[in-house]
DNA sequence: CTCAATTGATTGACGCGTAAACTAAAAATG
DNA sequence: CATTTTTAGTTTACGCGTCAATCAATTGAG
């Protein structure tokens, strides 16, 4: 049987298909539209979200972290993880150092000079945190986020990882998982 | 409240900075993720998430349209709808054609072969929009949206639009969202 | 009318995400 | 011990977003 005309015609001038459409375009122009102004705010550092992003993990582990570890953590599959840690080093924020005991892993460090730049974003960031969503009171936050969360559940139920490329070890749901730190689109 | 999804999923020992930063990470997270579903479907009809965004755009507008009022309702900035017009021109999916009265202006048009493609790839969209946060009551549904919107009321008050590069013309604060259509990330 | 400013569109350079193919080291298998 | 398999990481290729620069058509000021 054809499409329909009724279908077309509820497309035709609806403006959403459905209030489960309604929601998900919301929340993926909302995030776009933050997002830019992350990045912007991250590019005044000479930072692109993805860099900082790379940053703020292995600020948080504190010590040398496996490339494929940080790779984990973002939702980013794992080849576009090389370039990104190149020009990190480039740049004199991180440092590579290959293991002794596994030749294969290379170790990646946030050095000085990093953690001094992420220091000088902290303050500005948590600023921009409010003033994007600083108009909306304790509860809706709260409820916000609940939302969120929940809609997420439909992924770890198929198994629908954001991380492709390899589901290498620690295939279990919802494993001690260090997930994505930042902001970037 | 248990510690919250998110707040897991990070591992962060302590807790988030403030709930602003909870909700704002939350947003970018599930878009992140939602957007990856998304891509998926797209690349099973050869459709890259811009690419579908372009022809939605088209569709819905149903005659041809300048290059730049694409380029408006999209997050992009202008230069890169060039190129992606050039590959949807080359799958046979959009036309272009250039304006008589301002021969600067170029035109583009959705093909019935760009129209089939969308036709077929309706359904398989709704049933994931419906898969991905269907287990969201209307209730829940309809507060979720209501918060997202309120959420992006302050990139409107700000001048904050998304698309950089040039805010010539068409500055009014929300339209009826005739914006984006898609999701890609 | 002429010349400068504006506007629509394109190009080039660079960073990033992703799929595919590949190298090298380690682990598993026989 | 030799061979296969797995794993860490890289390279390559392509699509896309963004900035800077450019070109051509149009508009505007004098």
């Amino acid at each position: 049987m054809p499409p329909g005309r009724l279908q077309r015609e509820l497309k035709k001038r609806g403006p959403f298909a459905s209030p489960e459409q309604e929601a998900t375009l919301n929340i993926a122009r909302t995030a776009d539209r933050f997002g830019i102004c992350f990045a912007r705010l991250f590019r005044e550092y000479g930072l692109t979200p993805s860099q900082y992003n790379v940053l703020r993990i292995l600020r948080g582990e504190g010590k040398p972290l496996p490339i494929l570890d940080v790779a984990d953590r973002m939702i980013a599959a794992v080849p576009g993880i090389t370039g990104l840690i190149d020009r990190l080093e480039r740049m004199g924020l991180i440092a590579r150092e290959r293991s002794t005991e596994d030749r294969r892993v290379v170790y990646v460090t946030i050095t000085d000079a990093g953690l001094d730049l992420l220091g000088t974003i902290d303050k500005p960031e948590a600023a921009l945190h409010q003033r994007l969503i600083g108009h909306l009171s304790p509860d809706e936050l709260r409820e916000l986020s609940r939302l969120l969360e929940k809609a997420r559940q439909s992924l770890d139920q198929t198994g629908d990882r954001g991380g492709s490329y390899r589901w290498h070890k620690t295939m279990g749901p919802s494993h001690p998982d260090n997930g994505p730190r930042s902001i970037g689109r």
